[in-house]
DNA sequence: CTGAAAGCGCTTACAG
DNA sequence: CTGAAAGCGCTTACAG
């Protein structure tokens, strides 16, 4: 069967295909009966708009694109995408859009898949979910004049991307004065990809918390990995062994703290008796896990709200703040309770 | 700045429209002196081709689409998504599609949204993560003639429709007949939602293991919410002030284990000790929570990338078969070892 | 209030 | 091996 198009109803109705069209769009200046009588012969004919056809025409796709941090790898399981992507798709469902996955194909960079997508034509607008240092994709994006948005924080002309972010400096320090007041002096920090600027803030809210108190930084105590349970678990075994063994350990990540988590048990430690666990997100995992841990929530369902709401303002040439901060807040759990 | 078209490059490089076209998908009957020219200049001028207009010239988008059982409900923080997701993206990736997610817009019912992916021409085929009862969509999908595959079981018109799944009955008749095993008689199933098709199997297989077993079914001990945390935590408390308490209960998935944990909990009753939890999907929560649940791995991952890749050979007209079953497995884990 | 026509940027028989 | 032309199914100034 062949897919009735536009110039079928027309020529069913007795009307023009521009006028047809106007309908779909629900021109004003089309009367009233003539979009009725057009609507129930497009019903009728069960019409449905190519959607494809009408992006070409005018330059729209209803579409956002979504970055993830590094497709189909591991680092997608972290809940925290998707906290985020339920806020972002709440919003996106309101415009009437929809969200396109950005992977990056076989043998294709990063940059190759948001050029795919940007000078392809794909999408309207992109989330990026991610933040590293230097990010090639960042300067394409910028030259590209696609509207963007990036969920954390950048460093490239930081003032002039727009952007979604915690105060993550605070956050981290406020979580280390915390664990300070719980009577721990030896506190650790395990950090995530050393290219990573959400990262990079937290341990510099750590130092300045430690700074500010007093206590002296020591270099045994702040170690990076990756982003995954795996890289924490194994860190964690360099903290315990060390000969002044930290009395707390703030985590970068609820995921990592599972990690950690499982370590400390292998050591026959208690948590928080032995030793306490701190760590950031919230998510589900943080919760549920065993024991439950003491998380910063950076409320990532909001952050993907809000992303989305100002991605949509771009688009729309509205007016928007560059950068939008939202607040967290500390959630103490039995990984902290001595 | 304007958008370099193909036309651009053409004249650039003095062949026709046609002949840049024939570049760009490697066409055999192009010289390789031509291919190099054009290749030059489409570089020099970075030219990329719009991939709108060419979906609209050959009728392909390249891009499959994904039915989520709820959209941007809560539904959708169930980490078997994310695990299935990875998957899919595994597999598109590998043949240069992307994805779309297909979340209905306000006022949208679902299936006006795949009418809107299906005969808008958005996708060039689908993947339906959810499986219920005379699903209004699945009808949709077969009269569309639009390629689809299901994650799961559908009952109507079954031996025409591509899916992929476990054997959820003979899944759940394992579990219960360990939990038997383990010297429990009194053994409670807490299901999901009443029309999901693999909540319904297993609690099939729950009360075959029963019979086979001469144990009572006892319908007090079988009760159905949603697929929800909060859901469960409330029905356990059904079970739990049974004059005839369950020395066991077996949960639907791991995500409503938590809430059942969480009320068992409330009741002081320790796991595994008064009573033992048992679970399906084997998720990241199953293994992280307190206690850690024995679940059942049914593969997630392993599901989403097979259902892409039969996906794919209805695309390409290629041989299938109908259905596909994934192997499960038990994982055993402390709230069944006592 | 409606229509005829050009155009969006590609692809693909057809012809040579 | 390459080109001219028609077409994919819409939208949108322009004209009336």
């Amino acid at each position: 069967m062949r897919k009735v198009t536009i110039r079928d109803v027309a020529k069913e109705a007795n009307v023009a295909p521009s006028t047809v069209s106007r309908v779909i769009s629900d021109d004003s200046r089309i009367s009233d009966e003539t979009k009725e009588k057009v609507r129930k012969i497009m019903k009728e004919m069960n019409y449905y708009p190519n959607s494809i056809a009408r992006s070409l025409a005018n330059n729209k796709t209803e579409t956002i694109g979504i970055i993830m941090p590094s497709y189909t790898e591991d680092l997608f399981i972290n809940p925290f995408f998707q906290d985020c992507f339920k806020g972002i798709s709440s919003v996106t469902s309101k415009y009437s859009y929809d969200i396109l996955i950005a992977a990056n194909h076989r043998n294709e960079t990063e940059v190759d898949a948001l050029r795919r997508l940007i000078q392809g034509n794909r999408v309207d607008g992109l989330i990026l979910m991610r933040n590293i240092k230097n990010d090639p994709a960042i300067e394409y994006l910028i030259d590209s004049k696609c509207p963007f948005v990036i969920i954390g924080t950048s460093h490239n002309k930081s003032d002039l991307i727009p952007m979604v972010d915690n105060n993550n400096l605070q956050a981290a320090y406020d979580l280390t004065r915390l664990l300070m007041e719980k009577g721990n002096r030896r506190i650790a920090f395990i950090g995530g990809d050393a290219d990573s600027i959400v990262s990079q803030m937290r341990i510099d809210g750590y130092k300045k918390a430690l700074q500010d108190s007093n206590l002296p930084f020591n270099d045994d105590y702040l170690i990076t990995g990756d982003f995954l349970e795996q890289s924490a678990y194994e860190l964690t075994e360099e903290l315990l062994t060390l000969p002044n063994r930290p009395e707390a350990i703030i985590v970068m990540d609820d995921l990592m703290s599972l990690g950690v988590v499982k370590k400390v048990k292998e050591f026959k430690l208690k948590i928080p008796r032995d030793i306490m666990i701190a760590s950031f997100n919230n998510s589900i995992l943080s919760r549920s896990s065993n024991p439950a841990i003491t998380s910063i929530d950076i409320n990532s369902t909001t952050l993907g709200k809000k992303a989305c709401n100002k991605l949509f303002k771009i688009i729309n040439k509205d007016e928007y703040d560059t950068k939008e901060i939202v607040p967290y807040k500390i959630i103490e759990r039995e990984s902290t309770n001595r």
